[in-house]
DNA sequence: TAATTTTGTTTAATCGATTAAACAATTCAA
DNA sequence: TTGAATTGTTTAATCGATTAAACAAAATTA
């Protein structure tokens, strides 16, 4: 590693104090340095290549201009369409991204949220996994900056930027009824995060403003873990009841992802044995041979107000604001209505 | 944000020197220091919550244990994937990753380098956009360690993880030949990336090889750009050709993705009409109707080994390591071979 | 017992910037 | 012409750590 040029040696090379290096290379006390000194300063720092150490402005500043992202899994499509996104946002004010998922996994989270704090990120934006609100507490009583995106806790007032998912649900749901459908399950994960718990909440509460008894068998909730098996098994039971479904809730693109694979290699027909519906845009659902009625998330929103607002927060004191959007129901082939 | 608490406070609480803390916190100086006090200090560290600043240790030890990822675009299920991996093989080491996605621009590709070095990253992991060997050279200039993956410039002498793009798309190529194939298309980026262009020489190859006379029209580049609507032509102009293509290789998950949903909209049958092969591996290459057969790259192993060999680098002076890894043919429905 | 070692701790420089305050040299105003 | 204001620049403290070197006190050796 080549010693890198630093104010020092341009100070040098021109003959003047490190102090007014400093002053030109930022803009500052433009009426006060003469025009020569300044532009001596300038010609010698690209001459010499000069690059400042961020590290060290930062230390002395205590403004890092950087984000820390935490998703549960950066190669989830939802998760990187929103990095990118995010990147994008943040770049337009000179900030840079640092990530790390969290694998749904709570003491993974609060380790990356430590490790991001050392390094002094100068806020985060945050898909919380399970069990951390004490992790959000840390930082809301550190006084550091962030905002939720996708999931929240309803006990945790913060900033977030979130979707109204019992609504989504709800929505889905009351369109698979409308075509005709009677027997309707639910894949979801099992976890207690509120997002989820919600959507649950959305299907229960369609299926009970159109009067259908909801049977417990109709609602899979799958481990965090071996998830492919899981989800095999789930589809495999709700076909295989005495009467079995007639259509399906995919709670999220990777529950589907799964059990589309599974249905494809199954005689299951959809939407003819089989209405779906699914949360989150996918590219495999476009191909899948009933292209998918999915629930689209308006990701570019999210990840662009996620942003905005910790900039934001982060450049000035704020009340916390709380963002409630809506997914889009975008009907296809899988829920057609079939006219026998 | 609330005053962090430093090494001076624990000093001050403990009632000893700032150096005695730095030491028992790193652990050194041990036979030195006495029982009582050390434990005394760490107890005060924890009852204060105290964190180090990486900020301040970075700039002292010229370390900041980042690493910066550079790719084309990080919400690419290829790339996404790539910076899982390479998160997880990171953090083993307690290096932490900044990414940012260059669009396939050169220009943009060199902001963020000199983004991330003037945040004193440790290192690159780099698949680099076009047209980036001055930015590559750069980096080789000033002794600062990185490593290709997925794409390189023979002419620059660096390390690097790729696979071996001629032989791969010369087996898929002569797989379609095998399957009984004749009129061999290839939808590929317009590109002078040279992974790019050995794909297109393993293509050429291959039909040479086999005494197929390639016919111009049955290569398609596509720009950067407005990719969909350019790869919607491609194939539409491949189809109408007097002749048109009977089989068709797409050389990368982009181009394949949007060519499938074009595909899957018009009446060309697969493999009936055209036998398909894709490179890398895709979630929608599964629900295609006819499952794509696909080169699948080793990518668990690319991202590990680029990693590992980056933190090796870092760790200490080493020579140029160059891995050539090979994609494997994964043959499913679309390749399958027709007997009327 | 004096000289030497060992033990435990502090001092102070340093990393590469930023920035308030001080200081000289001019210019201006009265 | 003298005091005040302006202009141009430097000094030195600081951010929060690390770490070589210095130092004092206690233990060991001769």
């Amino acid at each position: 590693m080549k010693k890198k040029v630093c104010q020092k040696d341009i100070a040098q090379k021109v003959g003047v104090s490190t102090a007014l290096v400093s002053y030109v290379l930022n803009n500052l006390k433009e009426g006060r340095i003469s025009k020569a000194v300044a532009q001596k300063i300038r010609d010698t720092a690209k001459e010499l290549n000069y690059r400042t150490n961020q590290i060290a402005k930062s230390l002395k500043t205590n403004k890092t201009f950087t984000i820390g992202l935490i998703v549960a899994d950066i190669s989830n499509p939802f998760f990187s369409s929103l990095a990118r996104i995010i990147e994008d946002e943040a770049d337009k004010k000179n900030y840079t991204v640092i990530f790390g998922s969290s694998d749904e996994n709570a003491q993974k989270s609060w380790k990356l949220i430590n490790t991001l704090v050392d390094r002094q990120v100068d806020g985060f934006i945050i898909a919380p996994a399970e069990n951390t609100e004490s992790n959000l507490t840390y930082l809301k009583d550190h006084g550091i900056p962030f905002v939720l995106i996708d999931r929240y806790f309803p006990r945790i007032e913060c900033n977030q930027v979130v979707i109204d998912n019992y609504k989504a649900a709800y929505t889905a749901v009351q369109h698979m009824i409308d075509g005709g459908n009677k027997r309707i399950g639910m894949v979801t994960f099992n976890s207690t995060l509120y997002n989820m718990n919600e959507r649950k909440r959305g299907y229960l509460g369609a299926l009970k403003e159109n009067n259908i008894a909801f049977e417990k068998d109709w609602c899979k909730e799958i481990f965090f873990g071996d998830t492919k098996t899981n989800v095999e098994k789930a589809i495999h039971d709700l076909l295989s009841l005495s009467q079995p479904v007639d259509s399906l809730l995919f709670a999220s693109n990777i529950l589907a992802t799964y059990g589309l694979k599974y249905i494809q290699a199954t005689v299951t027909r959809v939407p003819g044995d089989l209405a779906i519906v699914s949360f989150d845009q996918m590219d495999s659902s476009d191909l899948f041979y009933a292209p998918l009625t999915y629930l689209k998330q308006p990701i570019q929103e999210m990840g662009e107000m996620a942003t905005k607002m910790l900039l934001q927060h982060i450049e000035e004191e704020k009340d916390v604001e709380q963002v409630n959007l809506e997914a889009t129901l975008v009907i296809r082939d899988s829920t057609l209505k079939l006219v026998y």
